[in-house]
RNA sequence: GCCCCCAUCGUCUAGAGGCCCAGGACACCACCCUUUCAAGGUGGAGAUCGCGGGUUCGAAUCCCGCUGGGGGCACCA
């Protein structure tokens, strides 16, 4: 029997994406595009007081953002909608009633007090906490009485009260709970709202999912679900849970405070979709002992969900960092690379919108530009400050920057002078032209080419540390470069007349 | 407290009885390249495979116990 693959990512709406979520996503998308099946997103928001606003829309952008594409869901329907659970809540409070029809669930008119009250007992007594079965057992007529009579009340589920429960994992294989120890959960609570658990049967069965990937943490409550399909008489799907991420240091699942967590701050701190989906994949899945680098086309066919390790894992914060620059280095195109800037240097205020246009020349320039830092970015965001000197006039610097040790200042300043001599009869287009006269002229100085090179680095750029020298001139054109070297020759004129003015004081 | 899951370098992992006195990657160190910073190249350091028992001619790999870590025990998901 092959039944198609049809698997879902099923948040709920209280707060952004986080990394841990997506990972789950991705692992549910990669497994369905593997077998050619659907993946479906669905919004589990039966919980009103935990609502964030917005947030369905968050997780849609967080999502839309890697690029795990989904075939049916809120905004795109499909055939088995709606797929946001308030509004499928006749659906839920129908199959609650049908089980209480049926024996397998039973009102409940516990208060929240009574039953915070039982569970501190449990626990001075030492006991496990949980619902003492009190409205198990109420005489039928009572039930009635109290409820045509209006009062708050929930439907649970009646665990079986022997024997056990055995669930199957796909990684872990057959695990098994004693039924005496589990509870009698809340299915329907008494705002008509369903609990997780309901809601999250009834649509996997109705939506007819055929395999469930979600987290680590859910593993307890498979034996209540695995009794909630034997008590509809539905077939449960393959279960399939997804080790935890744990924080760096491994205390805990990963949270706010160990630093960025959710999938949209991942994009503001410049980061790609493409380094991130490939970091998730490899936390807790490996193709082989060598490869590590994988395209979303490689993934989709090389991934293997029985291969991953079920053992939870870190964040590693500084492998993701590497996995990004390795990406902006060696997989982007210029192209590419370029395109992804624009935002960035619109942000800082470098460019202006017509950037984005790829025929503008304003993006031409912005790739000439982001050409000379492709190799050194490790986070798109840090393009703005790498290249700011090209889009705006240097930056005040300290002269001190232009005097090199072990070379007379003198020697500087005339190295400068020389410099822009020599650079007036360069071919600006030219690197090799450029390199050639003043490499010339640092022999003719009888400097270091590096002595000569940093203070013409630091008068073009205003900086030390800078792209290229000769690929910097270029790209920045013989006036503004010659302009920005008589600049620095005065101002290290200035500079060391006021010197030798409060030496000789 | 009870239940469950997990266990290889600091971290992510390869390893499904002999190929492993354990391989790769990040991070770290050194050197090379070099106009700065990166990138790249080469090398180094880093794991008595958590511990203890078995099984076996042989165990990182199988079994048991212990320990440790993590998760769960809501009218939250």
């Amino acid at each position: 029997m092959t039944t198609r693959v049809r698997v879902r990512f099923a948040p709920s709406p209280t707060g952004d994406l986080h990394v841990g979520g997506a990972r789950t996503a991705l692992f549910n998308w990669l497994f369905a595009r593997q077998h050619g099946g659907a993946f479906i997103l669905r919004i589990e928001d039966t919980d009103q007081a935990r609502l964030v606003g917005q947030s369905i829309q968050g997780i849609i952008e967080g999502l839309k953002w890697l690029g795990l594409e989904w075939d049916e869901g809120p905004d795109i329907g499909g055939p088995y909608g709606p797929y946001i659970q308030s509004q499928r809540l006749a659906l839920y409070q129908e199959h609650a009633r049908w089980l209480v029809e049926h024996g397998h669930a039973y009102y409940c008119f516990c208060t929240p007090e009574r039953l915070e009250r039982v569970r501190q007992e449990q626990r001075a007594r030492g006991e496990p906490p949980g619902y003492d079965r009190h409205c198990r057992f109420l005489p039928p007529d009572e039930v009635q009485a109290r409820l045509e009579r209006g009062e708050a009340a929930v439907i649970r589920f009646k665990m079986p009260l022997e024997g056990e429960t055995t669930i199957v994992d796909l990684l872990r294989g057959a695990i098994t709970y004693e039924n005496r120890l589990l509870q009698d959960l809340v299915l329907l609570k008494s705002d008509g709202f369903p609990t997780y658990h309901l809601a999250n049967v009834v649509d996997d069965h109705y939506m007819e999912i055929s395999h469930i990937l979600r987290a680590e943490e859910w593993i307890p409550s498979a034996p209540l679900h695995a009794q909630l399909y034997r008590a509809f008489g539905w077939e449960m799907p393959v279960l399939c849970h997804l080790p935890l991420i744990l924080s760096p240091d491994g205390k805990g699942k990963l949270s706010k405070r160990h630093g960025a967590t959710g999938v949209l701050e991942f994009k503001r701190l410049g980061y790609l979709p493409e380094a991130m989906i490939n970091y998730l994949a490899l936390l807790g899945w490996a193709y082989d002992a060598e490869r590590e680098i994988f395209s979303r086309e490689e993934l989709i066919q090389l991934f293997r969900l029985e291969e991953v390790n079920p053992h939870p894992a870190r964040f590693n914060f500084d492998k993701l960092l590497w996995m990004n620059q390795y990406y902006i280095n060696h997989v982007l195109s210029l192209d590419e690379f370029a395109r992804r800037c624009v935002p960035f240097l619109q942000e800082a205020g470098l460019v202006g919108p017509e950037a984005e246009e790829p025929e503008h020349p304003t993006f031409a320039y912005v790739r000439e530009v982001v050409a000379l830092v492709k190799d050194r970015a490790k986070l798109l965001s840090e393009v703005p400050e790498l290249t700011r000197f090209f889009f705006t006039e240097v930056e005040e610097y300290d002269p001190e920057l232009l005097l090199q040790r072990k070379v007379e200042p003198e020697t500087v300043l005339q190295g400068l002078e020389r410099a822009l001599a020599v650079l007036q009869e360069a071919n600006f287009t030219d690197e090799a032209d450029l390199e050639q006269r003043l490499r010339a002229l640092a022999e003719e100085l009888g400097l270091k080419t590096g002595q000569l090179f940093m203070p013409i680095r630091v008068a073009i750029t205003g900086r030390t540390v800078s792209p290229g020298l000769f690929e910097t001139l270029r790209v920045l054109g013989r006036e503004r470069s010659l302009e920005r070297l008589a600049r620095a020759r005065e101002k290290l004129a200035a500079h060391l007349a006021t010197r030798a003015a409060s030496a000789s004081d």
